[in-house]
DNA sequence: CAAAAAACATGATACAAATCAACTTTATTT
DNA sequence: AAATAAAGTTGATTTGTATCATGTTTTTTG
C-alpha cells in the first residue's frame, strides 16, 4: 500500500492559523481586549509543565519547541512556527494543567490570550469551535507521524526525515541556516549529540547534503527521502 | 518537580463517551438515521490506513487498537475500549483519509456514522463541539503520554507501565485475563514477542506478578510503578 | 483424531546506539 | 585580553534489545 510508505515525521503542525478569520467583529475585540503581548528571548520557556493553564498562546513571530520533561529524558512533541496557536490541548482539560513545557528555539513573540474567553467564544461560535476541531486534528495527525518516526525508524532515518522536514515546513529552502545547536538537533531527533554529529558527518562524507558549521545544503533530496522511508 | 515524574503511558483512553448528552433530540435522531451498526470477529479489520474515510466509529462493544501500519513495523497507537469514539481524526482533514487502522482485539461492535451528518452537527451546535474538542484534548494528552513511555521509557520500563495501565484502564482489577496474545502484547509493549515473554518471566520471578498463561495479578503495584517511573 | 499451524518459550549471537573519555574550537564572562 | 564555560568533534567501549535458531506447547483444521 502506497500511502503507507509516506510517513514523515512532520515535525512542524500547520502552515499557518486561520481560525481567526471566523470570528465575528466583536468576538475578535473580546479576544484582543483579553491578551498581552510578551517576547521571549532565545532559550527561555514560555510555559512550563505541571503549572496551571490559565492562557492559550499565539506564536506571532520565533520558533518554539513543545516538549514534556521526564526525570532525565525530554522528548520534543513538535516544533512551533510562527502565526500559530499553542497551548489548545490545556483548553478543555479537567487538570487544568500543561502537560508539557514550550521553549524558545530563537527570540519569539507570544500573545498570551485568557482561557476563558477563548473558551466562552468556542461555546458561542460552532464554526470558530469546527476550526479548532481542524487544527487539533492536524496536530493529532502530525504528532502521530511523528510518533511513527522516533519509535520505527532508525537513528539514520529520522535524521533524515527530521532534516527534509526542517527544509520542507520551516525554512522552505534547500538551503538554510540551521536555527538550533546541535545538541538541540540531537535532543530533536532523539538521540544524543555525538551521535547526531557522526551522522551529520556521514550524509557530508556521502555527499548527501552540505553542511558548513550551521550552514546546511540539501544535495540529494531524493536519497535522503529513501533514507526517511527506511534508513 | 513532582508532576513530571507521573507520566503513564495512558494506551487507554476516555474511560466512557459522554459528548451525545449535549445533543438534542432532533440532532439525536438524525444521527441515528444515520448509523449502522456492524460486528467485527477477534483480530478483523475495522477500518484501514489510506482508505477515505466516510464515517465517524462509535465502538459499542468490545476492544480495539488503533494503529499505524509502516512498510515493516507497526506502531500501536492506543487501545479503545467500549463507549468511544474512534477515527475523530479525519472529521476536518484535508486528506479525507484515515491515517491509521483499526481492528477488533475480541468481537466487536461498532456503530458507523456518517462523516457528514457528524459534521453537520458539530457546526450547528457549538456545545457539541466543544464536547468533541474536550475528547480530542484527552486523546492527544493520552498520546503524548505514550509517545513519552515508548520513546524515553527502556523495555522493563514500559512493560511495567502497559501492565498498570491495563490493569487500571481496561480491566479494573489487579487481577485479569489478558485478552491478547503475547504477540499482540509485545507490539503494544513496543519489543518483540521473545523479550516480552523473558521480561514477564522476569516480573514473575521477582515476585512483582503472578502469571499463568493469560491470567495476570499484579502482587506489587508500587514496584512495578517504580519500575514504570524509570526502570 | 491426526496433521498442520500458530503461539509460547529459552538460549546464543549480533548490532545499533548510548556512554565514556579526551580533545578542539567557539562563545561568554570578568 | 585572559580566563572560563559552553559547544562541537572524534574514537573506544559498553549495553539493551533485536535477531536468529531451535524446541515445546497449544490451537486450529482437514
Amino acid at each position: 500500500m502506497l500511502i503507507g510508505k509516506k510517513i514523515n515525521t512532520c515535525t512542524v503542525g500547520l502552515d499557518r492559523c486561520t481560525c481567526f478569520e471566523s470570528l465575528n467583529a466583536e468576538e475578535l475585540e473580546l479576544i484582543n481586549n483579553n491578551l498581552v503581548e510578551v517576547e521571549f528571548k532565545k532559550g527561555e520557556t514560555i510555559c512550563k509543565q505541571g503549572t496551571f493553564a490559565t492562557h492559550v498562546m499565539y506564536l506571532s513571530k520565533g520558533l518554539t519547541k513543545v516538549f514534556m520533561e521526564g526525570q532525565q529524558d525530554t522528548l520534543v512533541l513538535k516544533i512551533i512556527p510562527e502565526d500559530n496557536l499553542i497551548g489548545l490541548t490545556a483548553l478543555f482539560n479537567e487538570t487544568n494543567v500543561f502537560q508539557y513545557s514550550v521553549a524558545a528555539y530563537v527570540d519569539s513573540l507570544v500573545k498570551l490570550i485568557d482561557i476563558n474567553i477563548f473558551r466562552q467564544v468556542l461555546k458561542q461560535n460552532a464554526k470558530f469551535a469546527s476550526e479548532i476541531i481542524n487544527i487539533l486534528n492536524a496536530n493529532t495527525v502530525q504528532t502521530y507521524g511523528r510518533f511513527f518516526c522516533l519509535t520505527q525508524k532508525q537513528a539514520y532515518g529520522r535524521l533524515a526525515d527530521i532534516i527534509l522536514c526542517l527544509s520542507d515546513r520551516i525554512y522552505k529552502k534547500k538551503e538554510f541556516e540551521l536555527l538550533l545547536s546541535r545538541r538541540e538537533f540531537a535532543e530533536l531527533s532523539g538521540m544524543t549529540t555525538e551521535n547526531v554529529i557522526r551522522m551529520l558527518k556521514k550524509f557530508k562524507d556521502d555527499k548527501l547534503i552540505q553542511i558548513d558549521g550551521k550552514k546546511f545544503k540539501i544535495l540529494k533530496y531524493d536519497k535522503l527521502q529513501e533514507i526517511s522511508n527506511y534508513g
